[in-house]
DNA sequence: GCAGTTAATGACTATCAGTCAATAAATGGG
DNA sequence: CCCATTTATTGACTGATAGTCATTAACTGC
């Protein structure tokens, strides 16, 4: 009897219907502005239907987040499975990283500035919301993978624990998201297009001096 | 007739006592959680009073970001004053950072994670908001001028355009700072332990490679 | 085909941002 | 001091929307 296995399927089918639509909306128009109700409508189903899959509109933001980390981290794993010097696999990951972001700015926006948790009830994390982080660890690992690479084959130096190396440059691609995604009234905006820069070019500059760090003499 | 003056400065004195009941309720519960009825009981005033002086909810939330980014400019200004090498002032600012943001972590969360603008009509921009703006450029050039007294006494080797130092140096702040706010249960705070580092320790390496950063022969 | 189980529905509730007609307080000329 | 006018304050009301739940529909296996 593959019933059990059907249902699963349809089961899945609905969740993922769901999260399209809230993907798609959120997109357009920004997570906050999306009501359940438009998800539900461009679901076709109706809004009931929707919290039987998730808990809260909350859920449903880590679910989309989950989606764009999984992303990420497929892009990570095609970078590193290259045969390449290691710093240039980890310029290829900031590069996806870039990418990424610069796909769709609105989409973009709604993740990075959603405050899904603020203060949460902290004793009933949402499983998905878990689920994130270890999205998130794995990236990580990755970019740690791809230093470790580099240091072995020469193309890395640093003092740097490689860890701590791959930690320093998720800092700096967060704070370069925050800055693209903030206003172009900005003052770095301004020295940015002062200087004629790219984010890629501005990150490269970063990981030159980071790949490439030698005491003074 | 000095009338004007005296609503001049009651009116000041109310916008005051909505703030500071915004800000304190802030701190306790995070900006979304806190309603506009108990800012308004807090400051013992109707909700109708509240939007007299201040737009909406979310021009409120400006107007703490606002205090928030003032404080900030003074502890640089203060940092700045003092005659000391440009690397040992742009590692005090940083520390002043630090410190405000370790100070009230739910209010710190308040400030960052809530999305202002999302999609904002563009034409009726809050002065508010121009601002934050402005506060934070001068903050911006605060570091810049640290950084360039560094270059100047040679406690500070770089081959970067201060004000790009500058904004690299602003993107690893803001870039610790998310994660100090969202990644609690991360890899991040394992590496962390693991090498027994503190925000602060972890932003010295940070500067001591960036600001005397020389090439690889 | 029918009893029991599972899934879906949408009208309903609660909460909260924001409004506005009514009211109160302050002002200043006579 | 009085009253007309201006200015400030109020809180009941509205509208939007997240989330619920009793009811209905669909499916399952005997």
């Amino acid at each position: 009897m593959g019933i059990k296995e059907r249902k699963e399927r349809e089961k899945n089918r609905r969740r993922d219907q769901i999260l399209s639509a809230a993907i798609e909306l959120t997109g357009q128009q920004g997570f906050e502005k999306t009501t359940m109700d438009e998800i539900a409508e461009k679901a076709e189903l109706s809004k009931g239907t929707l919290y039987l899959y998730y808990k809260d509109k909350s859920s449903l933001y880590q679910a989309i987040k989950k989606r764009a980390l999984q992303s990420l981290h497929q892009d990570f794993l095609t970078v590193l499975q290259q045969d390449k010097p290691g710093a240039l696999l980890v310029k290829e990951m900031t590069s996806s990283f870039l990418d990424m972001i610069q796909k769709n700015i609105t989409f973009t926006k709604a993740i990075m500035l959603y405050r899904g948790s603020e203060s949460s009830d902290s004793d009933q994390q949402s499983s998905i919301a878990e689920k994130c982080l270890n999205i998130e660890n794995d990236v990580n690992m990755l970019m740690v993978k791809a230093i470790q690479i580099g240091v072995q084959d020469g193309s890395i130096t640093t003092k740097l624990d490689p860890k701590l190396l791959a930690l320093q440059i998720g800092f700096q691609m967060r704070g370069l998201l925050q800055f693209y995604i903030l206003d172009n009234k900005n003052m770095g905006v301004k020295i940015f297009k002062e200087q004629n820069l790219t984010l890629g070019e501005l990150m490269d500059q970063f990981l030159n001096i980071h790949l490439n760090h030698v005491e003074k003499p």
